[in-house]
DNA sequence: AAAGCCTCCGAAAACCTTTTCGGAACGCCG
DNA sequence: CGGCGTTCCGAAAAGGTTTTCGGAGGCTTT
């Protein structure tokens, strides 16, 4: 095929062009590109060789002015730089770019002002709808701007029920993180959380204790808040085996924090998981993997929430508008620090 | 202000809207709205206010057909899970979303047909520009189609030297790391390196022998190759303490080998950095302050090499294209496993 | 052979904004 | 009062695609 490398400044191949290649009219053009009927096959095949030829492809923003649906959505994220944003945002990508719709990224850095100003640039490209990706579980205020286009909420929930939001199962994955060291024979439990400022650590705490409850347990010693750093869990697990010696099971606030309390523990002398498992929450890779042993945790299925999201703005666009906030299911990754290595 | 909450399906208000509100025609209207000349500020007062009445948003699809530009650029990324994409990619946005550029973001999960199909879908989009961001710093063939809009290469470079490709200063980044432990005051430097079958492993490796030679010194061992992982650190230091017990320094090949030599120096009773002073790459936050001293490490200037990119992607779209490698400098970032707390 | 139907194609409108150019109104000077 | 310059406004075209609708031609049937 004679690819026409088309010298830099020439004008793209239009449909015009194309027509007047194969001899017939732009409609005739179009419909035989679109696979539209009323078209001879002979025409239609005469039409995709001159489009090749001269590599055409259709421009989509005439085609969007005119439909009056561009096949873009808006990802509006309020911090980039977070390690939960980006899952979300792949999972998102993955499902849109599974059809034809592409993304326009844009990142507010927590900013309002900036936030106005990008959803202002991203109505005035006419996305179709836009998902808007929170960096922690908190619950934020609803974009400011009148929007006149679908919006979903991810990770964070908007504070108004009448929008859609899409979260994990915070209560659910303590839940579900307790009933895990439950069933590896674990009794006297920890907690050492994270940061109690935010909702996600809180949630969590409640739904493991939940499950303490139901199973007729108590929580070793107090539940203690901190950071969601390493320090913090290397010092909570300090004071935690001074008071409570005889724990055999810590439940950490987040995988790093989960690294903290393991190093104290070795320091200790305690076998980890023989004398004492131990469990984090977040299901961050580099950190689980290079721990030793290997790390448990809760991995919060972010890149499914991402998907989630995505479809539903899917459907937003193409039907009825959903509301309300649904929740995510997370799953315990089960390694070396809960269960002897496989 | 009367917000319109333009009910759902309602079409957006459009320049005919507006003028007609303000009863002045629509190049009127238009000229006001952009600042033009040949409009009297009472008129121009009265589109305004017409315009902010009904939210008026101007269609950057209309203006980007007419105009031949579209404000938008692609975004084309071969792994966004990797770590080393998304600082890249936040340069850019920055650099672009301070101007009126919005980003097209594409991830082609190192596919080369995903690959061929985006750069398609950005082309029928009439993006301005493309951005190219490899997984790694290895040459990477060029795009396959015939793209006619300039095409920057992010930290992967392009293989064809026609291109315009901005990658790290890796073999600038190893000399820079042993020049630090040299200022520390060491003499007896060991490397243990990443996987070797990356070209940034080696390029620091270059650098590192090259500063180490300049000064005078030979490196302590072998260079060890094995991988990016903690796990290599852990194994590569009990080996090195084996054979080489007076080692006092070790520049690891990444922040996550650091942290596995420093794990095996506590076990093997070596202080950081009284006894041994340890190095790491790429400033991962998470690594370099969670580890026990803090660690010091190189950062690759990521974002300022994205920021880099987008410049010289708006550059190419103004005015000419510029070719060949450019790098961006690295610099050190010291912290406690190299020097005295301050 | 005439009428009618089916198939295929083309002209033109529509989408929304920007820009160019012509025209209208007005004030000032001769 | 007429001519001229200035200032402001509007009509129209352009940009590329899709869709609607009318028309032309060929084939079948009576």
């Amino acid at each position: 095929m004679a690819r026409t490398p088309a010298p830099r400044g020439a004008r793209a191949a239009t449909l015009t062009d194309v027509a007047k290649l194969a001899g017939v009219s732009v409609a005739t053009a179009s419909k035989a590109l679109n696979g539209r009927n009323h078209v001879s096959a002979a025409t239609r095949e005469r039409v995709a060789e001159a489009a090749a030829q001269l590599s055409f492809s259709p421009n989509s923003l005439a085609r969007g002015l005119l439909a009056g649906r561009t096949g873009t959505v808006g990802l509006l994220t309020s911090d980039l730089v977070g390690r939960f944003s980006l899952p979300i945002l792949m999972g998102a990508e993955d499902a849109f770019g599974a059809g034809e719709m592409s993304v326009f990224l844009c990142d507010a850095r927590g900013d309002a002002i900036r936030e106005r100003h990008h959803v202002q640039a991203l109505l005035s490209r006419r996305v179709d709808g836009l998902i808007v990706v929170g960096s922690s579980t908190d619950p934020r205020p609803p974009l400011a701007a009148a929007v006149d286009v679908p919006v979903v909420y991810a990770y964070a929930p908007s504070e108004d029920p009448e929008d859609l939001s899409i979260v994990p199962d915070n209560v659910g994955a303590g839940r579900m993180a307790v009933e895990h060291l439950i069933a590896c024979g674990r009794t006297r439990i920890a907690h050492i959380s994270g940061d109690g400022a935010y909702s996600a650590a809180r949630d969590r705490v409640t739904g493991a204790l939940a499950a303490l409850n139901e199973a007729g347990l108590s929580p070793v010693g107090d539940v203690a808040y901190g950071t969601w750093e390493e320090g913090w869990g290397r010092a909570a697990a300090g004071m935690l085996l001074d008071r409570e010696p005889d724990v055999d099971a810590v439940l950490c606030g987040s995988d790093q924090v989960a690294r903290g309390v393991l190093d104290t523990l070795r320091e200790r002398g305690r076998r980890v998981p023989e004398d004492v498992a131990v469990m984090g929450f977040d299901d961050w890779q580099v950190m689980t993997t290079g721990a030793r042993p290997k790390l448990t945790s809760v991995d919060m299925n972010l890149e499914e929430l991402g998907r989630s999201a995505a479809r539903a703005l899917f459907e937003a666009i193409d039907a009825e508008h959903g509301r309300g906030v649904r929740t995510v299911q997370c799953r315990v990754v089960v390694r070396g620090s809960t269960a002897a290595e496989a």
